[in-house]
DNA sequence: TTGAAAGCGCTAACAC
DNA sequence: GTGTTAGCGCTTTCAA
C-alpha cells in the first residue's frame, strides 16, 4: 500500500506556534478570517500553508455537530440496479451538487433486509447531517428506521398513509405514460399493450395509472406485469404476443423491458414499427439509441433528478442550521416535493 | 423534509448514569464489553437501549484516530464513466466487502482537474483510513497528491517510473487479448484487426500489447486507436473497413466498442461471424447478451475485483493499525498487487 | 481585535 | 473488574 504517513499531523496548535498567535486566532482564520487584522491574516496563512496544516474533520464535527457529509441509501436488493445506468447517473447529479456545497458522499448500499439495520444506525450515528434514499419498495421499513435524520427520498415514496410530509423528487411518471400512450394513439393503434414495472414502486404504478388514463376500458389482457428488467420484458411480451396476437402497440415500463419487447418481436418476425409499435420509458442512452430499431421512449433527466434532491437537501439543511437560526435571517420556506416533467422523445420504434 | 429531532442524543454519560455504572465501564460494554462481568453487563445494554443511545463517532474517532471509513476515488472526467455498468459493478463489489469490515464507502466522483485539489485535502483531512483509486490515466496527478493515505489501485497505474510499489488490483488485459486473438486466429481468420482503448490507460495498452504479442508483424493498418466508447467504435470500425476492406476479423478493447462495430458492419453489409469475426472484452451484460449477434468476449470478473481491492486495502490498514500493532502478534505480509485471470466467453460473434 | 479557557463525547492509561 | 482522569483537536463564549 502507498505510504503510510507515521508522523502526526500538525495540529491548529503548532500553526498557531508557529505564527505566535493564539489557537484561537488561527481558527478564525482558517473559517474565513472574519474579524482578523490583515496581518494576523497574512502570517497564520503562511504558517498553515508552511506545516500542511488541514484541519480534523472530527474535532470540528465533534464541536460543530456538523459534518458536511451526506448519505446517499440505495436500497436496492436486486442486481438490476447495476444493469443501468440511472444510479450512476443519479449519483452523477448528486455528486455535483454536493461537491458544490463541500459536502461529502457518503454511499450506503443495502443489500437487504439485514442491512437496513445497519443503515439506520449509520444514520443514527450522526456522521452525516442528511440522507437521501432510494429506489423505495412499498413497505420498506428504513423510512420508519431513519427518523431524527433530514431525508428527501427520490421517487415518491408509496406509504399507504399518504407520504407523511415526506419530500421527495419524482418524475411525472403518470403524465409521461400518457403522452406515450397518446402518442401511440395517435398514430393510429388501437390494440395497446403495457408491460409494467415492478408493480412495489410508485414509478411503476403512476406508470399504469397513465396508460389506463388514456387506454379507459382496455382490455386487461393487453396489461401484464413486469419487473423493470430485460429478462422480464421478453417473457412478458412472449406472454402478450400468445394472449393477444392481435395487438399493434406496446408501451413498457422502461427502456430496458423495451428493449427485451423488441428482440422477443423480432424472434416472432414482428415488424417494429409496422406491425407494432413500441415506446420506452426513461431514454437511457446508450440503450435506446443502439436499439434496433432506436427506440422512442419518454425522457426524464436522472441527473437532474440527483442534483434537484440534493439540492433540497441542502436547502433544508442551511434553513435548519446553526447558521441562519443564530442570524435569524430570512428563514427559507420548508423545502417541499418536486415533479420533473418528462418529454417524448421520437425515434424509430413508434 | 422527514423530522428533525431537536433533542440531543444521550451520551455515554447518560447511559452511565442511568446504569449507575462509570463512563468507562459503558464505554468497554460498547465497545465489545471485554473484562466486564456479566450482571454489569446487562445493566449497561439495558440503559443503552432504553436512551437509543448511540456513540458519537467524531467523538471516537477523535481519539481512536480510526474513522471505519474509506475513500473510492472515481477520476473520469468522461461522461463514459456512466455509459456502462463497470464502475457500479465495482462499487458493489467494494460495498459488500467493506460492510462485512462495518466500514463505510465515501464516494469521490471527480469531473476534471479542478477536482483533485479538493480529493486531495479531504484526504489528507483524515476522514477516511484509506482510499481504493480508479481509472487513472497516465500522468494523473492524483497519486502524488495523496501521499499518507494507504491506497489501492483499480487497475495497474501507468507511471513510467514503474508503479512505484503501489498495490493494485487489475485483470489479465495482456493475457486476456492473447487469448481473444489467437481465438480469432484459431477460427482460421488471418485479417484480424484491433480497436483499442483510450491509449492512456493501461488496460488499453495491455490489451494492444496482447493483440501484438499473437499478430507479430501484423499490418499496422489494421490497428485503430480509439477510446472505449460506442461512437468511438462506429468510428474505428468505419475508418478500418476503408483502409483494409479484406480485413476477417476484429478484436475491440472492450464490448461497448464492440458493439458500436458491430453497428458499422451491419451497416456496411457484413454478416458476423461469416464475414468478419468480433470479439470483444469485458462481458459486460446485457450489452453482450443484447448484442446482435451476442458477443464473444473476455469476461472479467468485475465486482471480484472491487471485493478483492477492498479487501487489500483492509488488510493492510488491520496490519498496520493499532491493535495488531500493539499486541505484536502475526504481521501479516504487507499485501501486494493482485492480477485476476480472465476467460473468454463464446457467443455467437465469433 | 485577540487570547484564555471551557468543553464537545469519547477512549485508554492508570489507579483502586 | 471498575472507576478516575487526562486528553484527542477543535470552536466558541467570555474577558481583556
Amino acid at each position: 500500500m502507498t505510504e503510510q504517513s507515521t508522523e502526526p499531523r500538525p495540529t491548529l496548535e503548532a500553526v498557531a506556534a508557529r505564527a505566535g498567535v493564539s489557537r484561537a486566532t488561527v481558527s478564525r482564520v482558517v473559517n474565513g478570517g472574519d474579524g482578523v487584522r490583515e496581518p494576523l491574516v497574512e502570517r497564520v496563512r503562511r504558517a498553515v500553508e508552511e506545516l500542511g496544516y488541514v484541519p480534523n474533520q472530527a474535532a470540528r464535527s465533534l464541536v460543530t455537530r456538523r459534518h458536511d457529509a451526506v448519505a446517499v441509501v440505495i436500497a436496492e436488493p436486486e442486481t438490476r440496479v447495476f444493469a443501468d445506468p440511472f444510479f450512476a447517473l443519479q449519483l452523477r447529479g448528486i455528486s455535483k451538487e454536493l461537491t458544490a456545497h463541500d459536502s461529502q458522499l457518503v454511499l450506503l448500499l443495502t443489500e437487504g433486509r439485514d442491512d437496513h439495520a445497519r443503515v439506520a444506525r449509520y444514520l443514527a450515528g450522526g456522521h452525516v447531517d442528511g440522507a437521501l434514499v432510494f429506489s423505495l419498495h412499498l413497505d420498506d421499513p428504513l423510512p420508519g428506521l431513519i427518523r431524527g435524520v433530514p431525508t428527501v427520498y427520490g421517487g415518491r415514496p408509496g406509504w399507504r398513509d399518504g407520504s407523511r410530509g415526506a419530500v421527495y423528487v419524482d418524475s411525472d411518471n403518470r403524465g409521461g405514460a400518457r403522452e406515450a400512450v397518446r402518442h401511440l394513439v395517435g398514430l393510429g393503434r388501437r390494440r395497446v399493450a403495457h408491460i409494467t414495472g415492478a408493480l412495489d414502486q410508485t414509478s411503476a404504478v403512476d406508470r399504469l395509472d397513465g396508460y389506463r388514463d388514456v387506454m379507459v376500458d382496455a382490455d386487461p389482457g393487453l396489461t401484464v406485469e413486469s419487473d423493470f428488467t430485460l429478462g422480464g420484458g421478453e417473457r412478458a411480451m412472449r406472454e402478450l404476443l400468445d394472449r393477444c396476437p392481435d395487438l399493434d402497440a406496446v408501451f413498457a415500463a422502461n427502456d430496458l423491458t423495451a428493449a427485451g419487447a423488441l428482440r422477443v418481436l423480432r424472434e416472432r418476425g414482428r415488424r417494429v414499427p409496422q406491425d407494432v409499435a413500441v415506446v420506452g420509458f426513461d431514454d437511457m442512452l446508450p440503450f435506446t439509441e443502439q436499439a434496433d430499431p432506436p427506440l422512442t421512449t419518454v425522457r426524464q433527466d436522472i441527473e437532474e433528478m440527483g442534483r434537484l434532491m440534493a439540492r433540497l437537501l441542502l436547502r433544508g439543511l442551511e434553513r435548519t442550521g446553526a447558521a441562519s437560526a443564530r442570524a435569524g435571517e430570512d428563514v427559507a420556506e420548508a423545502p417541499s416535493s418536486v415533479v420533473l416533467p418528462t418529454t417524448l422523445v421520437r425515434r424509430a420504434s413508434a
